[in-house]
DNA sequence: AAGAAGCACAACCGCAGGATT
DNA sequence: GAATCCTGCGGTTGTGCTTCT
């Protein structure tokens, strides 16, 4: 109360500074300081909110700015700091002089992350990225997304029969997609079955998996020991042997939930 | 040569938290 | 204590330049 606000925008100018604004705002800090940001554009002479003069200042204007790109150490720096702060950008930008939060945020997002990417390494745990991936002895791929892609990603849990190709590139283009996919190659089909009523029993399936069915509620790692578990078992060779005609697209897929 | 796509950078928006009345 | 304002932060969008087709 009794204060105006910097929001009473009425015809104010939005979008890139002129020249002669950039001059204005300048000239205005440089012989008055900048003192309460929202009284900066009428001083100054512009039409501009005190929000958008205070960033102009900070981003652009300020002298003690380092203009040019990031050297390598800079960007070292950024990365390990990133690891202890994450997008902490104002925070890590006070460890880097004359670089301000918003250039060190769009060198992320533009450059390093990519850089990191390409190296393997997970630009939000700097750690490298693993896909685990097991088989058992009849050569059936199981492969599971590292934690972080599941934990983002598991709003859905999918079983995904990969007929055409043992190419495991289908799995992780549908496990972007759906979270979790588990593919078994088209050389023998009740391995799908086995994973499909461990993961979604129904009344239909031939026989209970002998284990915990809440699939859902597992974690990753329970979950690919359990797959892991009941390929190797007896209840799995059963199977094989009582229903060696079930075709997977006779299930089809089935999402959870 | 022209349009499309990709990229880097600048600026905006919404929100949170502290200060002031 | 409530209402309002100011500042700073991080995510997102917009803009203009460059490269590709």
């Amino acid at each position: 109360m009794g204060r105006y606000s910097c929001c009473y925008k009425q015809k104010l100018r939005k979008g890139l500074w002129s020249p002669e604004e950039d001059e204005k705002l300048l000239n205005h800090i440089t012989k008055h300081g900048h003192g309460c940001w929202s009284s900066v554009p009428k001083l100054a002479g512009l039409q501009r909110c005190g929000k958008s003069c205070r960033l102009r200042w900070i981003n652009y204007l300020k002298p003690d700015l380092k203009r040019g790109p990031f050297s390598q150490p800079e960007e070292d720096l950024i990365i390990e700091l990133h690891s202890v702060l994450g997008n902490r950008w104002s925070q890590i930008a006070a460890q880097l002089p004359g670089r301000t939060d918003n250039e060190i945020k769009n060198l992320w997002n533009s450059c390093i992350k990519k850089k990191l990417k390409q190296k393997g390494i997970d630009p939000n745990t700097h750690k490298p990225y693993v896909d685990k991936e097991i088989s058992n002895e009849n050569n059936n791929n199981i492969t599971i997304l590292d934690d972080k892609k599941i934990h983002e990603k598991a709003s859905s849990i999918e079983v995904v029969p990969n007929h055409s190709s043992s190419d495991m590139s289908t799995t992780t283009d549908k496990s972007e997609n759906m979270g979790i996919a588990i593919t078994i190659p088209n050389n023998n089909t009740n391995p799908f079955e086995a994973i499909s009523n461990l993961l979604f029993p129904t009344p239909n399936s031939c026989e209970n998996p002998p284990i915990s069915s809440n699939a859902f509620s597992w974690q990753p790692d329970e979950l690919l020991q359990t797959a892991s578990d009941l390929m190797r078992s007896d209840w799995y060779h059963q199977i094989n042997h009582h229903h060696p005609t079930l075709q997977p697209e006779l299930l089809g897929h089935q999402t959870y939930p």
